[in-house]
Order: C-alpha cells, then structure tokens, then sequence
DNA sequence: CGTGATTTTGAGCAGGATCAAAAAGTGTGG
DNA sequence: CCACACTTTTTGATCCTGCTCAAAATCACG
C-alpha cells in the first residue's frame, strides 16, 4: 500500500503508479475516460499522508481547493445545521468522492472525518477545471458525478420523508453491501465503520431506536451484528424490509 | 409576459429578445458571464409554450435531453420511490434551473410539474457541455449550479431528519419569502403555488399536521394564511421559529 | 347552486424520543 | 495482566409529537 511505503504520487495500489493501474479506475473519477486522458488525470492526482481515525480531511468553511477520492478506509461528511447539531449526510468508502459540496460556495460546508485509518487521492479543483476545458469525456464525468450526488441525496430525502426505522436501517445495510460488491467484496459480510450514533444520525433517529431495531433484526434471523461486523443472512428479506411501508 | 405573446424565442421577458436582455440573468444560468458569452448561451437557449398547471415539463425515465430555466410561474419536482409513493424534492420559482437530476443517468429521475402557468427556457444540455468546453466561466457555472444543488438537497436532509413540524414549515415559508426577495418581490407577502399535499408531501408531514401548524402560526400572529396567500407578520420570529429546537 | 376537491378540525393511537440505568467494550497505567 | 475509568451499546419505562381515521367546513367551478 502507498500509505505504508513512502511519500510518493496518489492513487496507487501496492506498487501501482498511477489511476490508470489503481484497481479503483473503474469507480473513481478516471471512469470511462481513455488510457492517455488518464494519464492526464494522473498527473494532477496528488497524494497524502493516510488519515488517522478522527481526522479531519476538511472542515467545513475552509476554502475549496480540492476533491478528495476515497482509496481506503472510510469516512464521514457531515454538517453543522444552524443550533450547530451535527448532521451527517454521507458515508464514503474506496472508489468514492467527496468534496463536490465545496464547489458552489469556494468553501466546503461539510467536514469529513476519517471513522478509519483512510488513505485518500487529492484531485486539486482547479486543474480538473482546467483539464475538464481540453478533455470532453472528463467534464461530463464530472457533470454526472455531481449529478449522482444530487439523486443520491434526493433518495436519502425520500427514506427520511417517508420511512420507518426499520426501512431506514435496512436501507443502510443493504447500501453499505452493494458497495462493498461493487469493488468485489462479500456481500454478505462486512465492517460497519461508524458508531451508532453516526448512523442514528444519518438516518434521523436515536441511537436507542439503532440499537433496538439491529437487536430485532437479528432476533428475526435477517442479519447477525457482532459490534461492528454485521453479517446479512436473509438478503431478500432484508431487501423486502427496505422496500417496504 | 412572453407566455402570452407569441411563440418567439426564449429567456425573454416582454420585449426582451435574449438573455442578454432577460431580467432574470443575474440569478440564472447566465449568471456572471461577459456579455458575449451571454451571447453564445442565448443562442442555443430555446423557447417552449408555457406549460398549464398541472402539465409535465418531463417525466421521470424520459431520456434526459435538457436543463429548463423557470422563467415565470413554479413547478414541483418529485421522484418516486420503490413503493410507487411521491416524494417532493423541490419547488422552483422563476430564475432556477431544473433536470440537473437527469445528467448522472442519462434519464431524468424526476417528474417537474407546472404547479400553476409557468414559463420555461429550454437549453439543450450537449450544446451546454459543447460551449463549457470554450467558455470556462461558464463551465464552472454549471459546476457551481450543481454543487448548490447539492448543498441544499444537505439542508433539506438535515430538516428533515432533525425539526419538529413547526420549523419544517418555517424554513419552507422563509425560503420562499427569501427567493421573492431575491427577484425583488415583497418578502412579506406571496402567494403559495403548491397544495397542503404538496408541502405535506415535501416536508415530511401529512396535511393535516401541515394545516395544525398553519393554524397556529396565525393564532400567535407570526403569519396570516388566506388559502393560498400567505403574509408574513412577524418576520423576526418566524426566523427564530426556523431555526430553534 | 350543487358536486367534487381541498382544507380544517377533532379524537384517539402509536412509533420513536426521552430519560435512566445496566452491560459490554476500550484503553491506560501500574 | 489486571484494575479502573471512560465510552459505547443495550435494555427498560414513560412520554409526546405527529399520524390515522373520521367528519365538517370551505373552496372551485361548471
């Protein structure tokens, strides 16, 4: 892994040296985009340091300057509302981006904290702006990045809106494992990298109703929780659960 | 109004034959481009016959062809969810741009509809990509269009998953009152497009709660509520009212 | 007017919040 | 390695906001 050896260019793999040989090329932003474009893209890729558990990528209000591309470990995006309660908008896992809230203002409005040990790839904004002007396939990968935030949002707004604890946490779940297969992982079982009560409230309830509605699912045979390692046992029931009034 | 005139190009207003010239520039798309730019955008900016209240401007899973500047008028834009139900994402008011939704997936994942007679600028959206590759200030206003997008879907989630029914239906009668002001309308007083349902189904409540809140709103003399008019009597306070646990 | 849609009002209920405490897990220093 | 303090999670009891169901009132419009 880059984040154990030493200081050198971002979105690597092992002894990968590039995005175009990351094994994440296929979900991150070099989506799609041609070999010699990636190299583009790579270029302006810059690494950093691994994250430490609890630390801040970025904190909301600090200028924008960057999106960040999950490479491993995980994090958390969250905002403060205006009596200063947290909200938590996302969770991001490898393959993924964040920082597309920084653009409209020039500051980030959500802080994302590392919930792991996360290494990430540091894409500086403005030469994506730039590079975006000579590369065609490259912009509209942003437009469509950007684009699937705002669906993606806009579905957390309807499980909010309309759905039961139950639908909300089975919703998670369920989420959590189309993306770990996604990057051919089981689906079946996988780490939860946050706490209850950033789940409770990313999902608008308490963390006693978390704990009480995992405690049922379980006594009902749909997963086993093991602290944080969740095992799903019925994924048709779970996703029947998720779907469901 | 170009809507009952005759069908003549688009972001006009009256005599207005272009954006250049349209009193909603400075909140659009055109938003901050010099003035041959503005130019090139108008060009490919296209006229549509108004829509009637309760036409489609598109439908969920239609091929995703446009963005569409509201010019006058409003519409809603909602989405459905696996059990068929509606979920109202947003309202749009003249100067606002919808379909952004459409560009992750090539298909739009929500339906707009007129919530009243309303006016629209239509601008194909391979003809945007096209330009933003020559007008880079233009390139990164779509950027930011859809960042905000973004930021305020976040605002919307953290309403909901955190207010009592009281602050959900203040912060929606502050928006609104906020984007009249913006076009240089009273912020005291507007009139309401959409039904209770529609902001019931918006806001996460049903219309019964909607109405209770309505009614004691008027009862403590924040704000007058004739059918579909609303006056905002005590401005100070509904703020307060939004913005309070 | 009269018919159907929308909104308001009322009564009762329930899902999830709140408050409180126990249990389990985590980490630290001796 | 264990004792102790602290954090996180679970469990229990009670409460309350907003939902449901039902009906009345008001509105829109032919």
């Amino acid at each position: 892994m880059t984040q154990t050896t030493a200081p050198q260019n971002n979105c690597r793999h092992d002894t990968q040296t590039s995005c175009g040989t990351c094994r994440l090329n296929t979900l991150c932003l070099p989506l799609s985009l041609h070999l010699d474009d990636v190299e583009q893209l790579s270029r302006i890729v810059q690494r950093g340091r691994p994250l430490q558990k609890g630390e801040a990528l970025y904190r909301a209000e600090e200028r924008f300057t960057s999106l960040f591309a999950i490479r491993s470990g995980a994090v958390k995006a969250s905002t403060l509302n205006e009596q200063g309660e947290e909200q938590v908008t996302g969770f991001y896992l490898p393959g993924e981006l964040v920082g597309l809230d920084g653009i409209a203002g020039n500051r980030y409005t959500n802080t994302v904290l590392a919930l792991e040990t996360a290494s990430v790839c540091e894409i500086p904004f403005e030469q994506v702006e730039e590079l975006s002007l000579k590369i065609p396939s490259l912009q509209r990968n942003v437009f469509q990045l950007l684009s699937r935030e705002i669906t993606q949002d806009q579905q957390l707004i309807s499980l909010l809106s309309k759905s039961s604890a139950e639908e909300r946490v089975a919703t998670l779940l369920l989420s959590l494992s189309n993306r770990h297969q996604r990057r051919q992982l089981s689906p079946h079982r996988y780490n939860l990298p946050m706490s209850r009560t950033d789940i409770g409230n990313f999902l608008g309830l308490t963390i006693e109703t978390v704990s009480r509605v995992f405690g049922r699912l379980q006594q009902q045979g749909v997963i086993a929780v093991n602290r944080k390692e969740v095992t799903i046992l019925q994924l048709e029931r779970l996703r029947t659960l998720a779907s469901q009034r």
